[in-house]
DNA sequence: CGCGATTTGTGCACGCCTTCACAAGCGCCT
DNA sequence: AGGCGCTTGTGAAGGCGTGCACAAATCGCG
């Protein structure tokens, strides 16, 4: 389980084995996704003073109830004191030491577009120990071009640089028919984490991790709540909106 | 999995409307989180040709299981036909009827600086039958901005133009620090689901949905994989500690 | 008209995740 | 020192989602 940090080492410490390895428990899939918002809640509440934090007052920040934040938590080890809470401080090292995001990872972003230039643009990637080592583009009139203070380069550098500068997430902000071409790229030159914005499967090795945003799908889902919610409207006091009606009307 | 949805207030309805329809069955969440993929990969069939697709061909276009993909539709009625498959296009109207996307509907996007911008002049909107319908900012020096045809306007003014123009869907793209604001303004307005790209967890009243896309959230799930593979490959001698000093050192 | 090939729709079992509820542990106060 | 209140960590139960395996349905063909 959750390796050993922590003074708790039972007994003997094993002369160290080399590559004294993480080997992780196998932490819930779930529990991984949610590790990010705890860790963005305690940025904020270490921020705002307070030393220790309870799982109560930790769950609210991160919008959860408080008895999945501290399963998810136990999975990680015993870093909270019963009666008082967690330690703000000791829980984050925890939590980014598990995330991996103790040693700096090399992004690189593929496409920069209407999107890319967002993406290149972002802030948020340099605060959460990621960093954006490369641009890449195949459109010539592109490349060169200087965003950030980095330089696109042509997608035909990609296996070249990714190698020398020890990239392991790419990012794909391309149109959907180019992106299956880009993740093989990527894929060749040893990428084997990919977070794709095209709105399309990516196909890949098993050892390749491939994470996927996609608007269209959110909006989506929101889209048949909304007509959920239309459909379910009986009597409401409702009064704002006046306008339109509602055409909804169907019936199959 | 779906978002947050938490309560605060349950207090008025605001923009209910009354109307009556389709009164659906609990579709599972994660089934409705699929229909959009299912969608998107009947319409790249459509283009191709084929009046019909067998589940196991929907399912691969879509990176699923077929027997998840036959029993999600199987969840909105039987539209297949034994022995032969689907009909693309009844399916797609199908799909599009429970989803909601028959009607367009009108979103509003808040924040337009660079991610904002990028969204604003993403053509994926329009092409799945969401219109963006206005935009607003409360930098006076963006406000009167034209992108895309659509002049950017106060914040102020959402109110207003949310009712005029039938808003249910409102995009949140401000930094974190502004976007509790902006939901509280977009709920004001009778907007019931909201996109929020803000790294913030959102207070809403129980009858707004939300959805969160978190970049940083991707890349640090991202991040984890990449530190499990890395500890599985023996060798790296990481140091398995968290830098940082821990002068907590609990334990005994 | 019946048979075989094909493919859907689904009953079922299993595993993951969530949530409740509570014992165990910890610090503080008297 | 002992008791009390607070909070963690977790056993157990229930719900949800997944995927297998197969019966039912349909088509095409001889
Ligand atoms: N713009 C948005 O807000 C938004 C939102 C969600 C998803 N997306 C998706 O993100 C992707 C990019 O969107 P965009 O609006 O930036 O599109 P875009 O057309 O503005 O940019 C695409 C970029 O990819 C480059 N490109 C094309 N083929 C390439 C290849 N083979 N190798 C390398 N680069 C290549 C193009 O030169 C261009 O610079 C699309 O798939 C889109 O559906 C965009
Ligand atoms: N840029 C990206 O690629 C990216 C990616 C993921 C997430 N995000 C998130 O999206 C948000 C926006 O990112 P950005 O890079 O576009 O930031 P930005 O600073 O470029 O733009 C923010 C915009 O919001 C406006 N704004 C601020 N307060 C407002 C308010 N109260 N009402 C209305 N508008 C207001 C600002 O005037 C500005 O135009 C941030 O929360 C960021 O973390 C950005």
């Amino acid at each position: 389980m959750s390796q050993q940090r922590h003074g708790v080492t039972p007994g003997n410490a094993p002369g160290d084995r080399a590559g004294a390895v993480p080997a992780f428990p196998d932490l819930p899939e779930a529990t991984i996704a949610r590790l990010p918002e705890y860790l963005r809640a305690l940025h904020n509440l270490g921020d705002s003073g307070s030393d220790t934090i309870s799982s109560e007052g930790l769950a609210a920040a991160a919008g959860v109830n408080s008895a999945k934040l501290r399963k998810d938590l136990s999975h990680l080890g015993s870093y909270g004191t019963r009666g008082v809470g967690y330690d703000v401080t000791l829980l984050i090292e925890q939590i980014e030491y598990v995330l991996g995001l103790d040693q700096r990872r090399a992004v690189c972003l593929v496409g920069l577009g209407n999107l890319g230039h967002a993406l290149a643009g972002y802030d948020g990637f340099a605060s959460r120990g990621f960093k954006i080592v490369a641009l890449f583009d195949a459109d010539e009139a592109k490349v060169g071009e200087q965003i950030q203070g980095l330089t696109v380069r042509h997608i035909e550098e990609l296996g070249r640089v990714a190698v020398e500068e020890n990239i392991a997430i790419g990012v794909i902000a391309t149109p959907a028919r180019a992106a299956q071409a880009v993740a093989d790229v990527l894929v060749d030159a040893g990428v084997t984490s990919i977070l794709n914005f095209a709105p399309c499967v990516l196909s890949v090795p098993a050892n390749v991790d491939v994470r996927k945003v996609d608007l269209a799908i959110e909006l989506q889902i929101l889209s048949f709540h909304e007509h959920r919610k239309a459909s379910l409207t009986a009597l409401p006091g409702g009064r704002s909106a006046p306008a339109a009606g509602n055409q909804e009307a169907v019936g199959s």
